[in-house]
DNA sequence: ATCGATGTTCGTCGATAATCGATGAACTGT
DNA sequence: ACAGTTCATCGATTATCGACGAACATCGAT
């Protein structure tokens, strides 16, 4: 697997961000990452297929959101800690406003 | 002119208010509404025909944030009120912040 | 060297988005 | 009645999105 690309930062525009956390599939990925911890990318199991959850693994880099570290074949994925200094509150206050009825 | 369509609140979900806050243009609209007065469509000169910012007020209304009130000619927009108890804090945290690097 | 597992990339599809100019609808003022 | 203003809508164009399967790359294990 070739290393993912991660943009700096400063780079990465708040329209970005929030096209990145406007999907829902990508918003689930985020929420389960909140624990802090890795999560093995194949551990997702979000209802679509590999190709599609991979191209949303893809969104969420490019906003910055998320960090791809391969592995072997596999991926581990987790959050950009610096994330939250670039855009401090969006992460707890879209994923706080994220409930049931308003998920889709 | 014909009357606006305005969601109910509870019909929007967050995939709607994000995703129309996630397009430049429409922040900027909402950031001067957030003077909390009611402002003239035709007093925004964001660099965009005039078809086109009427299609970015349908997609602020769609999200739930913005209101359209028809008097004669003209179209008053404003702030839904209700919006931040439909997704609290929504609003500010982004206008937050949306500075000038961030913006794009 | 081959095989299976895991992700990425590619090509494609239908749907939606953003943009424009042109047209239409509704109102105002003369 | 007519002309002008203001905004919405239409039609067209171009781009992007989310989805899929298929093909490809990389790695570990056999």
């Amino acid at each position: 697997m070739r290393a993912p690309d991660h943009p700096q930062l400063s780079t990465v525009s708040l329209s970005d961000a929030l096209g990145a956390l406007a999907d829902p599939t990508r918003r689930a990925v985020v929420r389960v990452l909140t624990d802090g911890r890795e999560h093995l990318a194949g551990d997702f199991d979000l209802g679509v297929a590999q190709s599609t959850l991979s191209h949303h693994m893809k969104k969420l880099r490019q906003g910055g959101i998320t960090h791809s570290r391969p592995d072997g074949t596999r991926c581990w994925v987790s959050l950009r800690p610096e994330f939250d200094e670039r855009f401090p509150g969006l992460l707890r206050t879209v994923l706080g406003l994220d409930t049931e009825q308003a998920r889709s």
